[in-house]
RNA sequence: GGAGGGGUUCCAGAGCGGUCAAAUGGGGCGGGCUGUAAACCCGUUGACUUCGGUCUUCGAAAGUUCGAAUCUUUCCCCCUCCA
């Protein structure tokens, strides 16, 4: 088997594909260009679209060459995958706007130097937005069947349940399969890569190409990740895991890996880190906290640098051993004023961000939640003073993971 | 176009004139146990509070009433059936 397609299958990222044995002969007998699509409906990325950054990462590593769609024209549309509802159209300025944050992020993870496999970054904006109408109809939808399109999981759904599907989301997957055409006559991109939900649109754009241009196009999908909890992938209850640090801090990117679910944590090093598989198979043995660490170290790497990695992990020791907060800890400036005044507990958490009701902080207090120092807080009125700020910060303590630390100014 | 059913707190889903800031479950948060895990147990889950209460919520607006999530009217939205 193909070098990549085996790494593909022994890391896990392989669900379905169109023709596989094909595919790896293709990719044994030369550079391929293979794409992924990014919707660019959120202002960036989060780690539900890691598994597919992982994939344009591993297309490099074996030299072929990742094209990146950011579906400007799409996403104009809405992709009514896994969607019950239409979803609400971003107007113009905003697509642009998160299709250059979503490609900063990109570039992040891909090597853009080496000028055989460096990405090439493309927006289907630029084909789509001059379609003409008629003619699009005559060359690409006559090769499209309605009865064919109507058996897809994403038409089929929402008609079952009766929601109103419009005439716009029902042409996403002829749009999508057109990038694929389009891409393949343009770039000679030869395999499209995507989640398990794209795989009818994936398949109808390799079947677009055989039509067309008599060509043989390949589609790969992954599969959708559930987590050990049965929670989806990427978002938790404080939001998303963003990829990007003005979004979600390196601190707590690395949070984030650490808590990893113990049922998740080899199945992750393989889906995120660079480490082989024979040595992530060996390292199985070892102590799950230090697989966690790894983890965290690996993926907060790949993002943020090592530098930043570090300093997670060194904030997180300090934060969680009990002692002093150092250097890298998280931390809020107050100002020597806010202190004199009288400030309060209650007030010194809102000033903190970690809360911004009262009435939770007050709950937490009550709980025995809130720490100063590591020494519990009963009294809701407590007055912030100077004593408190041993050498020249305070450590506050929400529950056992939030430690933040107060620094005057 | 005609006939019905419905919109409730993060989600699902009760309530159907006062005892409703609203049952129950899920999720979240906090505590316990531990390993910054899972499972389990306990507490909590609108805001503000001088802890006595006060204020704002049940699609929107107006009304009936001492009193409305609950009744009436109009409007908006969703669903089911018929054409």
């Amino acid at each position: 088997m193909n070098k990549f397609l085996k790494e593909f299958k022994d890391r896990g990222f392989f669900y379905q594909c169109t023709s596989e044995t094909e595919l790896s002969d293709l990719m044994d007998n030369e550079k391929i260009k293979g794409y992924i699509g990014f919707d660019c409906t959120a202002e960036s990325l989060h780690v539900g679209s890691l598994l597919q950054i992982m994939c344009l990462r591993l297309l490099q590593k074996n030299g072929h060459r990742p094209i990146v769609l950011l579906g400007g024209g799409t996403t104009r549309i809405g992709d009514p995958s896994g969607k019950d509802k239409t979803r609400k159209i971003l107007d113009e300025d905003e697509i642009e706007k998160n299709i250059k944050n979503i490609q900063n992020i990109l570039k992040k993870f891909l090597d853009n130097d080496n000028s055989d496999t460096k990405p090439i970054f493309v927006n289907n904006y630029t084909w789509l937005k001059d379609l003409n109408y008629i003619s699009f109809l005559r060359d690409i939808g006559k090769h499209f069947t309605i009865n064919k399109m109507l058996t897809f999981d994403s038409v089929k759904t929402r008609l079952e349940r009766e929601q109103s599907l419009s005439y716009m989301e029902f042409n996403y997957m002829i749009l999508q399969a057109y990038d694929f055409l389009e891409l393949n006559i343009n770039e000679n991109c030869a395999l499209q890569i995507g989640g398990s939900d794209q795989w009818g649109n994936i398949v109808n754009g390799v079947e677009l190409i055989k039509r067309y241009s008599n060509k043989q196009g390949f589609g790969l999908t992954t599969p959708l990740i559930t987590l050990a909890s049965g929670a989806k992938m990427g978002k938790t209850e404080n939001g998303a895991i963003w990829l990007d640090e003005r979004y979600l801090p390196a601190y707590d990117y690395w949070q984030f890996w650490r808590n990893t679910d113990d049922r998740d944590v080899v199945k992750f090093l393989k889906f995120f880190t660079d480490l082989e598989t024979a040595e992530i198979d060996k390292l199985k043995e070892k102590d799950i906290n230090e697989l966690k660490t790894l983890l965290a170290n690996e993926a907060t790497t790949m993002l943020h640098g090592q530098k930043a990695a570090q300093e997670s992990e060194q904030a997180a020791n300090e934060a969680f051993s009990g002692n002093s907060l150092g250097s890298n800890s998280p931390s809020i400036k107050i100002s020597r004023e806010d202190i004199d005044k009288e400030l309060g507990i209650i007030d010194l958490v809102i000033l903190s961000k970690l809360e911004n009701s009262k009435s939770e902080i007050r709950r937490l207090i009550k709980g025995n939640a809130i720490k100063i120092n590591d020494e519990i807080i009963s009294d809701e009125k407590l007055i912030i003073n100077h004593d408190l700020f041993k050498e020249d910060y305070l450590k506050l303590s929400i529950g056992k993971k939030r430690h933040l630390k107060i620094v005057i100014n």
